[in-house]
DNA sequence: CGTATCTCCTGCAAGC
DNA sequence: TGCTTGCAGGAGATAC
C-alpha cells in the first residue's frame, strides 16, 4: 500500500520523468474507478501543454500545466508506471498517457486493481479548491510543533489516540502501518483516549512518526506490500517493522509478544509491556 | 457537532 | 483439489 513515503517517491520520479514534456494522447480503458473520472476536464487541464511541475498533497499526486492539474490518487493497490510500450501491459490497467519527449515517448500508466485509487483534474491554477483537498488536515512533516498541534486536538477528545492520528482530517499521511510502529517508537498503547495522554505524549508521538516517515523517504519509500517503483521495481524494505504484521512475533525491546486487536474495524498490532 | 460504522474493490491465503 | 471465507485499506457516506 503506497503510504506518504511512498507517494512522495513517484512524485519525485513523475517529476524527473514528465517535467517539461507534453501529453499528446491520453486513453482511458474505463470511465470510473472509485468513481466516475472527469475525462473532459482531466483531458483539458494535460492534454498537448507541457508539465510544469509535480506535488503532493496528503497522498494525493498533482500533475500541473498552464491551464490546470491532472491528481491522483492511488488508493491501495495503485501505480503509476513509466513503460516504453504503449499497450496495457496489466489487466487492471486503467489509463495510459502518452508523454512526447525529444527523445523517446513515455508511456505513463495507471494500474488499480482494486480501484481504490482516484483520477481527477482541476482547471485553473489553484488545485487546492478541488473538494478532495476541502477537508484535509496538516502535512506531519511541514506542521510546524507537530506534537502540539496533536495535542490540541487530542485533549479534548475521547477517541482511541490510533483513531486519532489516522483521522486525515486532523493529519494526514498516517496510515495503519505508520500509526502502529509510531505509537510503538513513543511508547503509547493505541487503545489510550486521545484526552488521557500528556504534552509529552503527543511530543514522542509526533517525534516518532515524523521520524518513520523521514527514514521511508529517504530509503525511497518503505514498500510494506504492494508498492512498487515507476520502474516497476519492488521496494527496498528498508523499514524494519517493530510491530504491524507481527502477530505472536517477540517485540525487538522486550521480547514480549506483540498483540493484535481490532480498531475500528482495522487492525493494530503493538506490544502490550512497551506501550503504555 | 463529534464519533463510530459501513462501503467500495480484487487478489491472496488460510481452512475445510 | 477446489470451494468458501476473511483480510488488506483511504476516505466519503451514513447513522447515531
Amino acid at each position: 500500500m503506497p503510504e506518504l513515503p511512498e507517494v512522495e517517491t513517484v512524485v519525485k520520479s513523475l517529476a524527473a520523468t514528465c517535467q517539461g514534456l507534453t501529453a499528446t494522447e491520453i486513453k482511458f480503458y474505463r470511465k470510473d474507478i472509485r468513481e466516475p473520472i472527469p475525462i473532459p476536464q482531466f483531458r483539458k487541464a494535460l492534454l498537448k501543454q507541457a508539465v510544469v511541475s509535480v506535488e503532493r498533497r496528503s497522498k494525493y499526486i498533482i500533475m500541473n500545466t498552464k491551464t490546470g492539474s491532472a491528481i491522483f490518487h492511488l488508493g491501495m493497490s495503485g501505480q503509476l508506471l513509466a513503460l516504453k510500450s504503449k499497450k496495457p501491459q496489466f489487466k487492471h490497467t486503467h489509463l495510459v498517457m502518452t508523454f512526447t519527449g525529444e527523445a523517446q515517448n513515455i508511456y505513463l500508466h495507471f494500474v488499480d486493481p482494486r480501484r481504490f485509487g482516484r483520477i481527477s483534474a482541476h482547471l485553473g491554477e489553484a488545485w487546492e479548491q478541488h473538494p478532495f483537498f476541502g477537508q484535509l488536515g496538516c502535512e506531519p512533516l511541514e506542521q510546524r510543533s507537530l506534537g502540539t498541534y496533536l495535542w490540541n486536538y487530542g485533549k479534548k477528545s475521547n477517541r482511541p489516540i490510533k483513531s486519532l492520528l489516522m483521522d486525515s482530517k486532523v493529519v494526514v499521511g498516517i496510515g495503519n502501518i505508520y500509526a502502529c510502529e509510531s505509537l510503538f517508537l513513543a511508547g503509547v498503547h493505541p487503545e489510550r483516549s486521545a484526552a488521557s495522554l500528556s504534552p509529552k505524549d503527543y511530543q514522542a508521538i509526533a517525534a516518532a512518526a515524523k521520524k518513520t516517515l523521514r527514514l521511508a523517504i529517504k530509503a525511497g519509500g518503505t514498500s510494506i506490500k504492494d508498492f512498487k517503483s515507476m520502474e516497476g521495481k519492488s521496494g527496498y524494505f528498508a523499514i524494519s517493522l517493530n510491530v504491524y504484521g507481527r502477530s505472536d512475533e517477540s517485540c525487538n525491546i522486550c521480547g514480549n509478544s506483540i498483540g493484535h486487536i481490532k480498531q475500528s474495524g482495522r487492525s493494530t498490532w503493538f506490544c502490550g509491556l512497551c506501550q503504555k
